[in-house]
DNA sequence: GCCTTCATTGAATCGGTAG
DNA sequence: TCTACCGATTCAATGAAGG
């Protein structure tokens, strides 16, 4: 069980964990607390242990998919298939492959931040142990993502369906995580502002891509696509974030990483593999400031009280405040409140207690006659807002 | 562990199974060994354990997918979800679902035939403990398929991907089980020549399709499209097979089975949903003939060999047959053997020796000059297997 | 330089029958 | 059960080579 890494500086005990790690670069952290922007060579497992807890904001795992393929398949033209043949790939049994699955997901576990998320990816020869794995593990799967390959394969023998997709599954350090990263809007706004769905198409890794060694043949049996990883940090995770990847392999994930300003910490077994990685990685150019960083999503837009709108003047006290269609009223009071009738409370409350509903959302519902028209409250706290962000910026 | 049946005919241990049973209508066998066509109300392991061994040649199963909502969930504009909140989709733990998961498939495993074929379908609440439990039980999987729902419900919060898929796994009996059913060709055909991918597009149940209770609700939480269905009974069992669907619901696989001519057995505990299946059947007209049956493909056409085709004259023994380029020749012998110089064998043998290939279809690769045009040995077996077919219409 | 053709390749659990 | 042998089977993308 010995630790051959070429970095440990992590591992120390006095290292301490940066409460706002989020956003603040780690190079300019007090304490160095991870081995970050490094690959770590030797047993994941490990490498894992010699972390701190709870330190790490997001996961990519592509573990070994167990394939258990027999004999050499030919295609009809009689070339012979490459297919994955490696030795980390082998496992003598389900039994085997899942006490190595549920060892590495608890090592996992351990460093994931609370808020913190875990991608996997597999096949259908794992995972499904995989899946299980983590629910029994107390994670918490948010999605299962498919990604549908525009240019798999063929199946040869015309005895199956084409195997055409992989899996991915998302989940959450717990089942209580609700304050996890997920740039929602961002998502939205670039998939012609319909939701992402989980159904994902993108191409396989090859061409200029795909690293070949001397002699021009493929480094790595399985590398992924940079496109997938794109979509899975800017998903999931925050500029200045640390993304760790325990089967780094050629550094896909660091590559991706350190282009869209994120820390990685690579985890690989194979020399030669995070020699690769490490030489690919450093003739990666970061990016940072707005072309990486996601548009603020409103629910992470400063809070604003119904309150500060009447102290601002924007709203007087006495006023009439009405629904769309001028159907309900209320009135304004002083104290930031509405007024129904007898009923006193919040612009939502009072606004769910006119239409009958269990909730509402007092900012988009009640309107205010300005410049001759009907306005929601939310045009206003717009304004606010704008007035908010000027502030912060003179103050810096 | 009562057994609650209306129909038992099929536990009888005098009852056999027709060793024909695929192209068979059943009602012809001499014994009727299953209760098919009909709705057996009960629990579903104990209705399998009262059937025959290895009797039916597909099943379809759509368990309970173990959902674990809490609370509710409305959509922005304040109505409700109306989620799957049915007694039948609690379970108390992953374990107690596991256990549920393996009795029914263990069950199912017993009455599937050596050379049938299994489709669970699922999502990521319940599908990777299905395939975990699929693999531990034997069943070998053949492909995972992915449903991408045209107009799946959107994630009304906004937390994660919209859930837009869900998973069915495609599973034979053992690892072993070679000779399953699958209309590859048909498959392709139907999909402008390119075989079928494991990712399917079909829109939800939706519209007339949908069953309606006498309050205009929808009568059951999960019913699935026919168009799932219909690909699945067309690509993994033939007219006349015996399908069975250990949750049957309100009959979707039994109403595909009956008009695709297939037969079926529902396993229901509900007696409510039982009751709205069989009415739902009876409203089906059950199709026949071609419009069923899966064109003949290659591998399953009468085997002719090559020196039928130089006894009937079509090839003339000293003919040279050359491939496609011209680049290699042999010469055709009168026992129907080829030479290429000293080397004496099959056109199969010498056609993997002139290319130094180990195997090669001598009926495509060889060629003999007909018309003044080049045309593979292929062609002239079609000639032969139209006469044959011929005389076997003349003969019935 | 552009168009056509050909060869290569990618996480693959990839036969059936007769003797 | 084992052996021999028949003979069925590929899609999209990349890139090199040829015209």
């Amino acid at each position: 069980m010995g630790i051959a890494f070429n970095h440990v500086a992590g591992a120390s005990p006095r290292s301490k964990v940066s409460r706002t790690g989020a956003r603040v670069p780690v190079q300019q952290a007090e304490f160095q607390p991870l081995p970050v922007d490094e690959v770590l060579v030797g047993d994941c497992v490990a490498s894992l242990n010699s972390l701190p807890a709870h330190s790490v904001d997001l996961i990519f795992a592509d573990p070994p998919y167990n394939l258990q393929l027999e004999g050499t398949l030919t295609r009809p033209d009689n070339s012979l298939v490459d297919a994955v043949d490696d030795a980390w790939d082998k496992f003598n049994s389900f039994a085997e492959y899942d006490a190595f699955t549920r060892a590495w997901l608890t090592a996992c576990r351990r460093v994931l931040k609370k808020n913190g998320t875990l991608f996997v990816i597999g096949s259908y020869h794992n995972i499904f142990r995989v899946g299980s794995s983590l629910q029994d593990l107390g994670y918490w799967i948010l999605n299962d993502i498919v990604w549908r390959k525009a240019n798999p394969m063929p199946n040869f023998r015309g005895r199956r369906f084409t195997n055409a997709h992989e899996t991915l599954i998302w989940a959450a350090h717990s089942a209580d995580t609700k304050n996890y990263t997920f740039h929602y809007e961002m998502l939205k706004a670039g998939n012609d502002d319909v939701q992402m769905r989980s159904d994902w198409h993108f191409p396989l890794c090859t061409g200029d891509e795909r690293l070949k060694d001397a002699n021009g043949q493929k480094l790595h049996a399985t590398q992924k696509p940079e496109a997938l990883l794109a979509r899975v940090l800017l998903a999931a995770s925050n500029p200045g974030d640390v993304v760790l990847d325990p089967f780094f392999g050629t550094g896909t994930t660091g590559a991706v990483a350190k282009r869209l300003g994120r820390h990685f910490i690579g985890l690989e077994r194979d020399p030669v593999y995070a020699a690769a990685a490490r030489e690919r990685i450093a003739g990666i150019e970061r990016l940072s400031g707005p072309a990486v960083s996601a548009a603020p999503a409103k629910r992470t837009e400063p809070r604003v009280p119904f309150l500060a709108l009447v102290e601002a003047g924007l709203v007087t006290p006495g006023e009439i405040v009405t629904d769309h269609s001028g159907r309900h009223r209320a009135v304004v009071r002083a104290d930031g409140t509405l007024c129904a009738g007898p009923a006193v409370g919040s612009i939502h409350k009072i606004g769910a207690l006119v239409q009958g509903f269990p909730s509402c959302n007092g900012w988009t519902f009640w309107h205010l006659e300005r410049n001759g028209a009907l306005a929601p409250l939310d045009d206003l706290r717009t304004t606010i807002r704008a007035e908010i962000a000027r502030e912060i910026a003179r103050a810096a």
